[in-house]
DNA sequence: TAATTTTGTTAGAATAATCTAACTCCATAC
DNA sequence: GTATGGAGTTAGATTATTCTAACAAAATTA
């Protein structure tokens, strides 16, 4: 079975192939803060184990049997936060540090057991699917806030990021999951846009913020 | 911060010492499965970094510093079986596997809140006392059912294993904590009790059962 | 296209945790 | 009081994961 670390590269990998496409080894030392060769012998190491496929100099990408076992890690830290906020009362910008550590918990019962605790949820507390138990995961299909247009309503249905600074942002301008908003306004300089919600009657976010914000659109 | 590995010697050390009073060093490589060149080069570590007493050919102990981590991993491993048991539904046979792998999470948040949901349980499922944030635990002054005699009552209060074959074997004789039983008869060859107690108003148990069962006596 | 920068690779070393083989210390049995 | 067996130690090697230094390939810029 595959190593904590081995673990963290495939799940890196998962990561960084389902939000960009593809990925590179200088990626995956980035995101893992190892160094290019360390990645590089990981890389090595996960190939001769027929977990990614690698040539040299050329892009990475994850073999069926490794795009399992990374799904089923995802699947272990999404069900975590899950279990965390909905029944350990904590809140989403506080679950990842968490769930990066017991995500590696090796035991089938516990994991089943927090999946029929919450009744087998297809969602965590960011929005992101669940894998299911056999390393299945839905697709995101959510427009990015940032490609709306001035007038359009929408709803917030997901993150495209959980970083806890990212969450407490957000928590500070009461913006949860469900939120209906409306775009008052676009700047063209900088992609900021005036957003207006609930008990909130204009705020600005910045376009990188828009970028992490995944909507779908009200009627 | 102790590594994982270091995480189970404390743990083991402090075990090994509670229960005979002193521990060497192949109580430890037996305890651990690990070789004695292996264990003794850990212990060398270990006591470089002043969390355990130690000179060459002589018993181990732990300092202050090494008790104090040793007693708050063991906080963490019997809040964790505490709960599966009460917050997630398992039986006290399946929990200590678990939570091997949990008592390693860094994150006081987590097992602080575990301690808050239970109203800051002082036992574990096995009748084992929980050790407080400080590292301080209570001692364990219960008789070993071995030692008593015919015709005494006495209550089921805790175990001094809790190994799962072993509470499966409890769980058929539907003996759990609390149960009061009378000794009926104690065999002198062997040792072996038999002793009655709600349905069942005739159980042999073994000798080896016998000074794993904790109980205090009814008037 | 040539120069430069980024990315990737190889070589070689370090650390933590483990092992086996070989040797030494110590308690105790005779 | 010596011999013996168990416990402890040392030496040396292995594996996993990491690093830096040096170099090579690919991509980008000029």
């Amino acid at each position: 079975m595959a190593s904590v670390t081995e673990e963290n590269y495939l799940k890196a990998l998962f990561i960084l192939v389902t939000e960009r496409g593809m990925a590179t080894i200088s990626d995956l030392s980035k995101l893992l803060k190892v160094s290019l060769p360390t990645a590089n012998s990981m890389i090595k190491n996960l190939k001769k184990q027929e977990l990614v496929n690698y040539e040299k100099y050329k892009p990475l990408s994850l073999t069926e049997k490794g795009r399992r076992e990374a799904a089923l890690v995802l699947r272990k830290h999404r069900l975590t936060e899950m279990f965390l906020v909905n029944e350990m009362g904590f809140g989403w910008e506080e679950v990842h540090e968490i769930a990066e550590q017991i995500e590696h918990i090796n035991s089938p019962i516990f994991f089943d057991r927090m999946d029929k605790l919450m009744g087998h949820p297809t969602i965590d507390p960011h929005g992101s699917p669940i894998p299911d138990k056999d390393g299945h995961i839905a697709e995101e299909v959510y427009e990015q806030l940032s490609n709306c247009r001035t007038g359009e309503k929408v709803r917030l249905i997901a993150l495209a990021h959980s970083a806890s600074d990212f969450l407490r942002y957000l928590n500070n301008r009461d913006l949860s999951l469900g939120v209906e908003m409306r775009i008052v306004s676009i700047e063209a300089y900088d992609g900021s846009m005036v957003v207006s919600y609930d008990n909130h009657p204009a705020e600005t976010l910045t376009h990188p913020v828009c970028e992490k914000l995944r909507v779908e659109k009200v009627d």
